[in-house]
This record gives structure tokens, C-alpha cells and sequence, in this order.
DNA sequence: CAAGTTAGTTGGTGGCACGTACTAAACATC
DNA sequence: GATGTTTAGTACGTGCCACCAACTAACTTG
């Protein structure tokens, strides 16, 4: 296969549309948008909060509470008084939730490494090393929290 | 720095989400969204048609009508009559178009290089070669028409 | 010419971003 | 312990986009 080197704007640019358009067709196939299976993605491992939540998903707080709503609405997330703080909540997966979020995570898993099936071992090593590389960096760089995890390994950021 | 491979899966959905919230912020400072930057970044060297820009942007026709309109609306961009057929328009950029069109490529073209900051350039060359590969085997595999482009080199599928 | 296809628009519903304004709980300080 | 400030979350409005179904007009084909 002849191909041309995109550059790395192009490149990157366009590996990201492909990537969130996969996201986006598998999503789409459970009846949910991207970001409601990245709230998915990220309730797995964690019950945070409304304003914690809305970091770990970039969104904006009043973005927030609609997400929620809407998956409330849909029975696959709940809200939970925290004892400590009669203002908060913390996000919960139903149990219903909780295996749409795991099925969902599987199909995505597949269809992701689907994409990268023309690469070699070597090649998709590297290109998950590299990931991890420029994508750590910025969170280093910009600060995230990767803190209240409940579990410590294997981080899934989404 | 220590830094954790987070696998193929995770490294390329958060690396794709990272660039995304990097074109979003970028568009948001010129008073556009994502697609309206992708649009202006297409329309750089085509004129295509309504129905043709639907498929280099992965948008629904109506979708693309309302896109259009919007974007013509605030004298971006407007439709020529195509004399070979009384149904179709050519999408084309007014001066103004142009002018925010290659403004704002250039400060996508800085701001994802800067992501890519940390990478030597032995590890940058590395990743836009990777980059590439994927988003071409997958365009190959599931047929994109780079055909009809104004200017035959250098490519931008935005 | 009649029938079918293609280009594009319209309208409705749901989802998301963003900003402003708002309530209520927590905190801080004297 | 009343006061002022900060914080957690919601409500509301506007604009943008996805998706679908229905529609008009123009092109194509038998």
C-alpha cells in the first residue's frame, strides 16, 4: 500500500476523527451519544461527584446535571447523598448501568484495536507507547487529577 | 517523567479526546465549532458539492444544509449555482471565509504540534508516520473519495 | 412521456455547549 | 452565633448538531 506521510497535525487530526467516529457508530448502536458512554466509561471504576465528574469529562457544570438527567432518565446512573456534604452527590451506575457500561467498554475495545489491525506488533506497541506519551505529558502539564479513583490501577481516564 | 503505557485502546481514545478539546478550544476562540473550523478547513481547496461536502465531513445532507446556512449567515462561505445541473450548488469560501479559514488552520497547525512538544523529533516523525498509516488503511479499507480535490498534492481531509 | 433517481430543503425531536442567574449548604471570621 | 463568602448543584435560554421522515425540483432512463 502506497501511503503518504499526513504530517502531524493532519495526521493527528485525522486519527482523531476516526477514532471518535467509531466511538460515535458504536455509541450510536447502544443508543447512546459519545459522551454518554464516556460517563459510562468513567463510572466504572469511581462515584464521583456532580463537580468532580464534570472535570474528569471536561464538561461544563450545567452540562453536567443534564448528562446525568438524561441517564437518570434512562435508569443507568443514580445519585447518592454523601453523608458528609448535604449539597453533593455522587454519580452511581445502576446495575443496568453497570453492564451497558461493560458492554459497551468491550465493543469499543474491539472496534478501536480494529483500526490499527494493519499494523504490525511493533508498530501498534509503539503507537499505544506514543499515546500514552503525549497524552500523559499534557495531563502532567495541565494538571488533572487522577486522584478518587477508587481503584489505583489500571487508570481509565476516558 | 514516569509515564504508564495505557494501552492501544485508552491511548488512542484519550489521545483522540485530547485533540478534539484542542480544536474545540481553538474553533471556540474564532467563534466557531468544530465542524465550522472542519468545513472552512475543507472548503481550503475544494468546492465541492452540498451532497459531496456531507460525505468529506461524515454529516447527514440535512445536517450539511443547516452547517451552510450558518456558516453563510455570517458571510463565510456561499453557494454558487453549478451550470452542468439546476439541483446542485458549489460550497465555496467568501474572502472573509478564506481569510478566518487559514488563520485558524495555522493555529490548529501550532497548537497540536505544541502536543506534541514533549516528543523528540525521532518520536514525532514516528507518531505522524503511525497516524498516517491508521487514518489511510481505514480510508482505503472502507473506500473515501479523495478525488475531486482542486488541488491534486497535499491532501487535507480534515 | 412516465417512472424512478438524485440534490437539496424543511421540520421535529433529542443531545450538548455555554453563560447567567439562582438556591442551599458549608465555611470563615470576628 | 449572626454575617459574608465560597462551593455544589439546578434552571433556563440560545445556538449548534445528529437523525429521521417528508417534501420539491431537476435530472435520467426506459
Amino acid at each position: 500500500m502506497e501511503t503518504e506521510d499526513l504530517g502531524i497535525v493532519d495526521g493527528l487530526v485525522q486519527l482523531s476523527l476516526l477514532v471518535q467516529a467509531v466511538l460515535a457508530r458504536v455509541a450510536a448502536g447502544f443508543g447512546l451519544s459519545v459522551l454518554q458512554g464516556r460517563l459510562l466509561g468513567v463510572l466504572r471504576d469511581r462515584e464521583p461527584t456532580m463537580a468532580h465528574l464534570g472535570r474528569l469529562l471536561d464538561v461544563d457544570k450545567s452540562s453536567t446535571t443534564g448528562l446525568v438527567d438524561r441517564a437518570e432518565r434512562r435508569g443507568l446512573v443514580g445519585r447518592a447523598k454523601v453523608p458528609e456534604d448535604g449539597r453533593a452527590f455522587r454519580v452511581v451506575l445502576t446495575a443496568a448501568g453497570r453492564q451497558l457500561a461493560e458492554t459497551f467498554a468491550a465493543e469499543v475495545g474491539r472496534q478501536v484495536t480494529a483500526l490499527t489491525g494493519g499494523l504490525g506488533d511493533t508498530d501498534r506497541t509503539r503507537l499505544s507507547w506514543l499515546a500514552s506519551q503525549v497524552v500523559q505529558r499534557d495531563a502532567a502539564a495541565h494538571g488533572v487529577d487522577l486522584s478518587a479513583r477508587t481503584t489505583t490501577k489500571g487508570a481509565r481516564a476516558w
